[in-house]
RNA sequence: GUGGGAUUAGCUCAGUUGGUUAGAGCAUUGGUUUGUGGUGCCGAGGGUCACGGGUUCGAGCCCCGCAUCCCACCCCA
């Protein structure tokens, strides 16, 4: 038997209904919002991901699947969504139309992991995507859209943030925080002394507690940041407040992808083992730039769609359609034309064998439909059709011609 | 990539110190004397005990390897 790769999973039945359940839940409200879906491929140039998740970042450096094809290219199975997006808008050039640009996406991604629950080889993300909208209300819109899709889907959260400031700020920050880390170089472990040169922000991260010990004194990015950034801080929180979206402030979120400036948020849920960000996101007003593109800001978001599957609270589902059966079989050939045309406006199930009343209502009901419609002797004899309510036990004998 | 746990029917799981023919519930399927389901009763099918080796008179059980899942680290959605 031939299995599926390790972390790559089918998805059927229940798992399917609650992924289009979200998928259609999700794209409903990011339309609602003006945004547009936008499909880009799954395979994209290397150097597309090395430039804008950046060389220092895990998913660059031990997690893509990379590889050589046929035509010698260096090709890229995408680690996450919103580079390809912004290739897409600077190759249409979209960078050049001016104006205010909104997208939003689905699909797989991969990243080459150890897997675990809610981490996979091959999994999902819903993401949107912002270009040309400096002004920190669309950041503010886009965690309001995050918890507007979370809320419809039953799920419940807890909202990170941070600002990881500009140009202006950023620089003499990293400077300050490299001066604090290289003091107390002695303690801190190999990562932390490796992120020193290759992206020192990352340290504020580390998951050893020993490094956090020696950090609780180091400069917080939030006290350094310039004066726009600052404001439009305040102006977020001010916003979130206003629309009642409580939030916390993590000083030490960072965010894996080195694309990220001023906003960044997570969304985390308590509910799903230790992978608990179920969407993430923020402002890159840089990468389009990076990119090759006309400098415009962007903000945008992606939430993981497997691990928002366990969380879902599905609605009831709702008895649909008919069944239709006979209990002579000399009825068969007439009820699959039957179910021919019915099935042009409903969902209809339908047994081919002849059988009792009783297995019939047992099947009908089984099959979850609203009606069970038979076809016995007398039905046949009288050219009409016993159609029983499943929900309201009413039942009724109609003409054919009528059904 | 490193460490730990798990793997028995379609699903969830029992299975004694190694000892005949490996069990249960759910699901599937058949029947249930006259045409009423979701909730009665009786039956049936379904297993290379993940896979590959080894020890033993004998292995679901012990040993080695391997695959996958789960957990932790790392990281992230």
């Amino acid at each position: 038997m031939i299995n599926s790769l390790r972390g790559m999973n089918d998805i059927l039945s229940e798992d399917y209904e609650r992924f289009t359940y979200f998928i259609n839940t999700a794209t409903g409200i990011a339309q609602k919002y003006g945004f547009h879906f936008i499909q880009t491929p799954l395979l994209e140039e290397t150097a597309l991901f090395k430039r804008s998740v950046g060389e220092s970042s895990d998913i660059v450096g031990k997690e893509m699947y990379q590889f050589i094809d046929k035509g010698e290219n260096d090709v890229c199975l995408r680690p996450e969504g919103t580079a390809g997006v912004v290739r897409a808008f600077v190759q249409k050039k979209l960078d050049r139309a001016g104006g205010i640009h909104r997208f939003f996406y689905h699909g797989a991604m991969f990243r080459y992991e150890r897997p675990q629950k809610g981490r996979l080889r091959q999994f999902h993300q819903f993401g949107v995507e912002s270009f040309g909208e400096a002004s920190v209300y669309e950041d503010a819109t886009m965690i309001m859209m995050v918890g507007d899709i979370l809320k419809k889907l039953g799920i419940g959260y807890r909202l990170k943030l941070n600002s990881l400031g500009d140009n202006n700020c950023m620089p003499d920050y990293r400077t300050k925080l490299v001066g604090f880390v290289q003091e107390c170089k002695d303690g801190i472990c190999e990562d932390c002394i490796r992120r020193l040169d290759t992206n020192p922000i990352r340290v504020l991260d580390c998951k050893n507690e020993k490094c956090q010990e020696l950090y609780v004194g180091a400069p917080k990015l939030i006290q350094h940041l310039c004066s726009t950034c600052s404001d439009d801080f305040g102006t977020l929180k001010k916003i979130l407040q206003e629309n009642s979206i409580a939030y916390e402030i993590d000083t030490n979120l960072v965010r894996g992808l080195d694309y990220y400036s001023k906003t960044a948020f997570e969304f985390v849920s308590d509910n799903i083992g230790s992978q608990s960000a179920i969407a993430g996101g923020g402002r890159y007003d840089r990468l389009v730039e990076f990119l090759d593109g006309r400098a415009t800001p962007a903000v945008g978001f992606a939430m993981g769609i497997e691990r928002l599957m366990e969380l879902i609270v599905m609605p009831e589902s709702k008895r649909e359609g008919y069944y239709i059966g006979a209990m002579e079989s000399e009825a068969i050939d007439f009820i699959v034309k039957l179910a021919h045309k019915k099935r042009a406006d409903y969902k209809v199930t339908i047994d081919y064998k002849a059988k009792n009343l009783k297995n019939h209502l047992k099947a009908a009901d089984k099959a979850n439909a609203k009606y069970c419609a038979i076809i016995g002797s007398d039905e046949l004899k009288n050219s009409n059709i016993w159609v029983k309510n499943l929900e309201n036990q009413t039942e009724q004998t109609v003409l054919i011609e009528d059904f």
